[in-house]
DNA sequence: CTGTTAGCGCTTTCAA
DNA sequence: TTGAAAGCGCTAACAG
């Protein structure tokens, strides 16, 4: 591989020269310019990032720490990342963490070793107290989840008002009966999406039994969905909506309504959370809120790319909007 | 940050035995060793990976080139490369190419300038003549699809005894009116699989009709597929059996003629491909062929490491075995 | 506008 | 078993 020297020699220019047009900013006279130009393809050079980076002391590599890439939801925000990256000259490394906090650690253990430049938490398993090793001397912003208390910057829709949104359309559906699958999890969005059910509930003066609260797998499987449905509607006073805080767990609900026999959305309203593409594989199609994946991830790219220029950054906290769309899982409540 | 002089000093030692017992492998007294350790402890000292990349003039990174993450097979596929690669010290780079060749060769260019150590190619768009200005002088392998011409190692499954097996349950289980609905794309899996349906039929004296081979876009989406058994399933002679190169073709198929009021599996049997996870999220739970993507992506990274090391490689073309699964979405033929 | 030169932090001969 | 020292290829003062 030719290096910059004997490019230099070739264009019988100096090194600092080649390396002035590589990086074409400071003056060089067009006919020189030209010269090492010709060198560089006559030599067929390339740079050598190894050396470059090394001598920038940056990697040109963001890190982004998921729990899974096999979940369409993060996949689609991971897309987002991914093209904004390459888009400002970077590589986008992924690192799965599968939810454990130790993988997690690991995963920023390469921002220490310099592997990469900055950080993406797309659903961070940690408290802020772990953070702060690697947050103090590193940019990092949140994507989607975030800990509140942490104080890094980040963007994600308004999760409160979304699901405030869903309960309120139900309601104003006629239903009364509305049940909620959560999540064992720990994730701000499935604490904001309850705290909304609940609020909603109780504003227009509707009760929420204990036995209306479900819960799913923390990672929304479709399996725990129909269980939590299954319980939900063996209930004495049986829920004629459910709300559900994922799509998954809404075609698990709706999966179980069809195997005891009662009707969507005729005999049970039901709705998901974040449009992901099966929402409208099967009939019928789920009423659910359309979240923003790819500009999620461009946001927090270009976020993260404003902290590792430290350029101010005038917003911290970026509120995408999502969207409400009504499909066929929901109808109004018949008595 | 510390670095290896500033322990070698705190240490009393030279830079030398430091990046001795950095890499221990050469020999360093214990004493000299505890020294060393202490040094590091103490001033908190984390080797910089860029200087070390570049002087041994290695990334300790590997690229994985893809069409799109947001597949869940290949988003399987990928974990199993992740973990793989992270086990032995290399960190996995995901460039997707959404099919484009124009991305591909931007993304083997990462080869060139070092940004990488080698790469696994998923689902190559590329034609040999494109891969070899990088395959000559890099580490590359195929994993899932492959170009055979290519000479490349590969690892996949074998998508003619696959197909051969469907096609011939299907034929076991009395029926003779079997269409195919395959894809636009150049996938090598493609054309095996469309082969071996051909083949096995015609091994058993049927006939295929030219109209009994239908095509979905090149990503199998979902609507293809519907819009293909639509097709099909207007035809006078009316398959009594559909044979689906990939799930969500499968998935499409059964929405079509749930639509249509042609019961399956009762009417009409479907098979898929690549057993995914929407596989068994509705009734009919559908029959098909799992690949074993983990480990598809855990051998494909494997070989290059052995490649990448130099080693011999024993296999250069490792077949993996599927498994045929029969569900709900077919059933013997009824007249 | 261009050249000279000093490193960046690490690994690896070579010599002791 | 250890140390001295030479670079890897590039960038960025600094000088001209």
């Amino acid at each position: 591989m030719a290096t910059i020297s004997d490019v230099a020699k070739e264009a019988r220019v100096s090194v600092a020269t080649v390396s002035r047009v590589l990086n074409n900013k400071e003056s060089v006279r067009k006919e020189t310019q030209q010269r090492v130009y010709d060198a560089i393809e006559k030599l067929n050079f390339q740079p050598n990032l190894l050396a470059r980076n090394f001598r920038r002391s940056e990697s040109r590599v963001i890190l982004i720490i998921t729990p899974n890439i096999t979940n369409p939801y993060y996949a689609h925000i991971l897309t987002g990342i991914g093209e904004t990256a390459s888009s400002l000259g970077y590589s986008a490394l992924i690192f799965n963490t599968g939810g454990s906090l130790e993988k997690e650690k690991e995963g920023m253990e390469m921002l220490k070793l310099r592997r990469a430049d900055g950080a993406i938490l797309l659903a961070s398993s940690m408290e802020s107290p772990h953070l702060l090793e690697y947050v103090e001397s590193h940019p990092v912003v949140q994507c989607s989840e975030y800990d509140g208390a942490s104080g890094l910057p980040r963007v994600s829709i308004d999760n409160h008002l979304a699901a405030k949104e869903v309960v309120e359309y139900l309601i104003d559906s006629g239903h009364e009966k509305i049940a909620t699958i959560s999540s064992k999890n720990t994730y701000i969005s499935t604490k904001e999406r309850l705290d909304a059910y609940r609020e909603t509930m109780k504003d227009h003066g509707l009760k929420v039994p204990r036995s209306y609260i479900a819960h799913g797998d923390p990672d929304y499987s479709f399996k725990s969905g129909k269980k939590a449905a299954m319980k939900l509607l063996s209930l004495k006073e049986r829920p004629t909506a459910i709300f559900c805080i994922s799509d998954t767990l809404a075609l698990g609900t709706i999966s179980a309504a069809m195997e005891m026999g009662i009707k969507v959305p005729e005999e049970l309203t039901v709705t998901g959370f974040d449009d992901v593409d099966d929402t409208t594989m099967f009939h019928p199609y789920i009423t659910t809120v359309k979240q923003p994946c790819y500009d999620l991830g461009m946001r927090a790219m270009k976020l993260l790319f404003d902290r590792m220029m430290k350029k101010e950054i005038s917003d911290k906290k970026v509120i995408l909007s999502h969207q409400f769309v009504i499909r066929e899982s929901s109808a109004p409540y018949k008595p």
